[in-house]
DNA sequence: ATTGGAGTTATGCATGTACATAATCATCCT
DNA sequence: AGGATGATTATGTACATGCATAACTCCAAT
């Protein structure tokens, strides 16, 4: 049987399933070297019967830590434990306001600028457009608290969302609107930090130089671009993660 | 039948499984709001008989998605589009010399400094240690073509990596000597922005202000904190990741 | 010696069945 | 009415089987 008590308790508690089990098993016996890096493991047919169970069990257990680059797995040659372990974080990425308010901070946003126009090259580009496109250009203030946590400067392809020119951007934020309203099919992210210029400082009631966190998202549904925005965040910001 | 030829080379390539078309199209349904955020999408059985497959088959492209952020699923109350998605962004961490050759750079890594010392009072909160341990403090710059690119601070915990007093570390870095010694069973990242100092400046060659990348990282091997870096990153650095 | 198969083997995936579990819904009893 | 109860249903998981595919081994033919 793959179940064992008193093994469980030991290690991190509520594991109904067998392949949780399994998977933490592997987990342990690669931590604890008793599995070394570079090693085969023993083959799904073998931990099958060690632990009692299917060979789908295992196959699930093991592709889930091959998946997050634990272990290597090729067909015939086996699996074994990752030499340089290419190790994949998961973050998540919410909409700004749930982010304050999961904080307990209260939120608000605040239309800065908003303009129809086409878009300049370093975006056309980045968006992959060739020629110019009708967009809407928005400069919003995210505030925590009524503290400034985050300057955006947005770009929104209007053929992938006309109704855009019909929201109130001053009850809901672009942000907001998008993410509810245009489920994205791909997108790409970037993270860097930036000196603030003079006027982000001032937004973000900041000093001129000042580091800042910077977040530049760019989504897509199938080939066509819908919006591309580069996010400054206040003094303190921290993105937090778990590998 | 599941396979759709036409369709596919539309889209992106390559997807001989069925369970990857089936997810593909469940993407494609939202994206192009065939099924609006928040309204129920058909059961996994009405699946499986539209798409001829098995009811697991249609289980495995659901499940991904679930994970992914972009479907809700609960048992008995079905399948929705998420109203809100917190989308899942995946992030891969590697190897720093790996990360720089393969942007086709050489890599060089230098010793600044090696101090077998007990922590200061963050790092021991940081790493949940109560009393005064025994630690390698260790400060190393890595080099791209011979251009500073990461100046790491380095906290180790000897009782987990006992050999790394042994480790020539001209020869090899901490980070990689860890990476391929100790897999971990778990960690936690920060990423934020920072102003460098006179010494960070030097360092990276480049004046005191300058906004840098910074990624500290903390990991554990279950209970026992193996190691807290501290990773500044010159100008320009920036960290990508696709939805 | 090198190339080219054929055989073998481990993983990858699909299927049908079965049972577990959670949530919802209708119903019955007080 | 309101609350407890049991039926229903969709998802979550497990399993046995079978085939597909990749890659390794080894042997034979050129």
């Amino acid at each position: 049987m793959v179940r064992d008590r008193a093994d469980r308790d030991l290690l991190t508690m509520p594991e109904p399933h067998p392949w949780q089990t399994i998977r933490h098993e592997v987990i342990r016996r690669i931590s604890e070297r008793i599995w070394l890096p570079g090693t085969l493991i023993p083959s799904e047919h073998e931990l099958a019967r060690e632990f009692g169970c299917a060979r789908a069990t295992v196959n699930r257990a093991l592709r889930e830590l091959a998946e997050g680059g634990l272990l290597d797995r090729r067909r015939k040659a086996g699996t074994r434990v990752a030499v340089a372990p290419v190790r994949k974080a998961k973050l998540d990425i919410n909409v700004i306001r749930f982010d304050v308010e999961r904080r307990g901070a209260s939120y608000r946003h605040s239309l800065i600028e908003r303009r129809r126009t086409s878009p300049t090259e370093p975006i056309r580009s980045r968006l992959k457009l060739g020629h110019a496109a009708d967009m809407l250009y928005l400069r919003t203030l995210h505030l925590a608290d009524e503290h400034p946590c985050i300057y955006e400067e947005r770009w929104i392809h209007l053929a992938a969302a006309p109704e855009m020119l019909e929201v109130d951007l001053d009850t809901i934020s672009a942000n907001e609107w998008l993410v509810r309203n245009l489920p994205f099919s791909s997108g790409d992210i970037a993270l860097s930090a930036a000196n603030a210029n003079a006027r982000e400082a001032a937004l973000l009631e900041t000093s001129q130089g000042q580091a800042l966190f910077v977040v530049e998202r760019t989504t897509w549904q199938g080939e066509c671009p819908i919006t591309s925005v580069r996010m400054l965040h206040a003094p303190g910001f921290r993105m937090r993660m778990t590998l």
